[in-house]
RNA sequence: GGAGCUGUGGUGAAGUUGGAGUUCACGCCGGCCUGUCACGCCGGAGGUCGCGGGUUCGAGCCCCGUCAGCUCCGCCA
């Protein structure tokens, strides 16, 4: 066979006279009795064949064989076509390729599915032939993009100095945080080793080692159940330096995000990005990775019906709890049925109940109406914003929960009223998380991020006296209601770090069983350090304007974290396991 | 672990009150067709209605179970 001169797509009126090879699969074979066009697509794009059975007929006859994604390999001469047979919609469409020679490199079965951008296929089929899926152009551009985005980071990170290092893909099970996939040892019985959930302590001993800056696009595994937004291997985008000035890593950060949007995407980003603390992420927007794109904030009521005659209002401000609301705009003339739809929805996110409002022209509707005074009402319009025709949910809970539920809710309103613009991209830094969150069932305190994220300095002393209030030295990046990533300053001197590990309930002897081999490095001179880990996967699918991250993966798993292409995972045989000193249990 | 939705020729759908595997579009196969690009026209093939059980004279349709995919809760940072 002959290979290519051209590639489809780049064809266009400056090629015309030019003789060419292309090669690609049949897009469309439309056959006229004696005409025969032919679309021909590779990576690049598709362009029009016309075979001639008194200008080529060789080619013609064999053009006749040709079905959908045959491989060709043809050569002809590129002409211009006449004004009326331009075809504006491809972009290809003012040329065609006058073929001389057609040649049926490999014959194909008929796809299961067109290869096509919009055609509608069962997800299962999809992922079964993937090779297929993946030849439809968004899939391609998917990936390209998903290419571009790591060269970028690649190159931005190496002109700041960082250096790539990989870390083992094989390590040691760690207590805390995912869960992980094991690998039995064949050589150690009954060990095991475990695939990386990040290489969070790897990249604090080579900060220890003096790389000063790391960076490394890796693999990470967790195996936990998996959401639209979560794969059990995902990609980080994972960087530590050493002696940087956290506002100034930051805003590197920033400056890389930002770029990467504008060169990928043509998306131009302002920053700095719009800072928020966690507080008041939670209290204006009832989530640590609040989407930007449109308002309906929460509104804290608390102060105002804390005397109320709606005692669960009441009540709940009385046991430390807070009544929060949203407004939302216009909806007031929604049915019973329709407000029961998301009382239902508050209450799959453990809310005890949604009360609500409807501000009509003939007065207030709602459970809750006939309870609430004359000035008690006034302050609620007033606080919420409300009028007439609007509709007010509350919920009274616990703080975090109230803030949390409510948030959810925001968000599933706005998507179902429309209310997020497209093509927004709003950035944001959520700074300032708690260090410590308190573990009803295990009675004790778990680090937030991970037991080496900094405190803040100010923030210090409570740690033995109040550990819930105290802030870490952490922060997130999010956009449009996702995390993009999370880092924060690490602990680098002893005495913080036993202050830690004493609010966590450990001794320092105890933590280094735990914690081991970092704690040990730590005493050889650890440099103060920080970073962060962006996951890959997400940034590709926000900028994609997808809403799936196994669209951003090449061969990704489904929802009960199997490979529909491999059949993977499988049995295997007994002999392998007998290697490996491992017999199945029953249950 | 739990909830919801989906499962019908290769693909996407429709399928009435339970009455013959019925229908539509695309695709596929054959024939005709020299400017198509959603080519057109004529003809044809193609089915374990996800799977198993039950109710019934009779099930794509009703009931129970189960599997798979998707979405969500729990889980996960």
């Amino acid at each position: 066979m002959r290979y290519r001169t051209h590639t489809c797509g780049e064809l266009n009126e400056g090629h015309v006279g030019k003789m060419t090879t292309l090669n690609g699969w049949v897009q469309k074979r439309r056959d006229l009795g004696g005409l025969i066009f032919l679309d021909v697509r590779d990576r690049s794009g598709i362009v029009q064949v016309v075979c001639n059975p008194e200008h080529a007929p060789e080619a013609t006859k064999i053009a006749e064989k040709v079905r959908s994604e045959f491989v060709l390999a043809i050569q002809g001469q590129v002409v211009s076509r006449s004004e009326e047979t331009i075809n504006k919609k491809m972009k290809t469409g003012a040329i065609e390729i006058v073929a001389e020679e057609v040649e049926i490199v490999n014959e194909a079965k008929t796809p299961p599915f067109a290869v096509e951008d919009d055609v509608e296929v069962d997800e299962t089929t999809r992922l079964k032939h993937r090779y297929i899926d993946l030849r439809r152009p968004m899939m391609q551009n998917t990936l390209i993009l998903r290419h571009q985005v790591m060269q970028k980071v690649r190159s931005f990170l190496s002109e700041e100095g960082f250096i790539e290092v990989e870390t083992p893909m094989l390590t040691k099970s760690t207590p805390e945080g995912a869960r992980d996939y094991l690998v039995p040892s064949r050589v150690h019985k009954g060990e095991f080793y475990a695939l990386p959930q990040s290489p969070q302590i790897f990249k604090q001993l080579l900060m220890v080692s003096g790389m000063e800056r790391y960076f490394q696009i890796v693999r990470c595994f967790r195996d936990e159940d998996l959401r639209a937004d979560r794969q059990p291997e995902f990609t980080q985008i994972d960087i530590e330096a050493s002696f940087l000035e956290p506002e100034v890593f930051l805003s590197m950060m920033e400056t890389m995000v930002a770029d990467l949007c504008e060169e990928t995407i043509g998306h131009k980003v302002s920053t700095p990005f719009e800072r928020l603390t966690y507080k008041e992420a939670m209290n204006r927007f009832g989530s640590d990775r609040p989407d930007l794109r449109f308002d309906m904030e929460l509104v804290d009521l608390s102060e105002m019906v804390k005397e109320s005659g709606f005692q669960v209002f009441a009540s709940t401000v009385a046991n430390g709890g807070r009544v929060r609301a949203i407004n939302v705009k216009g909806q007031a003339g929604w049915s019973r049925k329709q407000v029961d739809e998301w009382g239902k929805i508050a209450q799959q996110f453990g809310a005890k109940g949604l009360a609500w409002l409807a501000v009509k022209e003939e007065g207030t509707k709602g459970p809750v109406a006939k309870f609430l005074g004359e000035t008690e009402w006034h302050d609620i319009m007033k606080a919420t914003e409300a009028e007439t025709g609007d509709l007010l949910f509350f919920i009274a809970d616990q703080p975090k929960k109230s803030a949390e539920v409510l948030g959810e809710l925001r968000v599933r309103l706005a998507k179902h009223l429309d209310l997020i613009p497209k093509g927004v991209f709003r950035f944001a830094w959520v700074t300032e998380f708690p260090l410590l969150a308190y573990d009803e069932e295990a009675d004790r305190w778990f680090a937030e991020h991970h037991p080496f994220t900094s405190p803040m300095d100010e923030d210090l002393p409570l740690l033995e006296t109040d550990p819930g209030s105290v802030r870490a030295k952490a922060y997130d990046m999010v956009l449009n209601g996702y995390e993009l990533g999370g880092g924060s300053q690490r602990i680098h001197r002893r005495e913080v770090q036993e202050a830690m590990f004493r609010a966590l309930g450990f001794t320092m002897e105890e933590a280094k069983e735990e914690f081991g081999f970092l704690l040990d490095a730590f005493e050889y001179g650890a440099p103060p350090h920080g970073g962060v880990a962006f996951g890959l996967d997400r940034i590709v699918m926000l900028l994609a304007g997808r809403s799936n991250l196994r669209d951003t993966i090449a061969f990704p798993k489904t929802a009960s974290a199997s490979c529909l292409l491999t059949d993977a995972p499988s049995a295997v045989e007994e002999n392998q396991l007998r290697e490996l000193h491992i017999s199945l249990r029953e249950s």
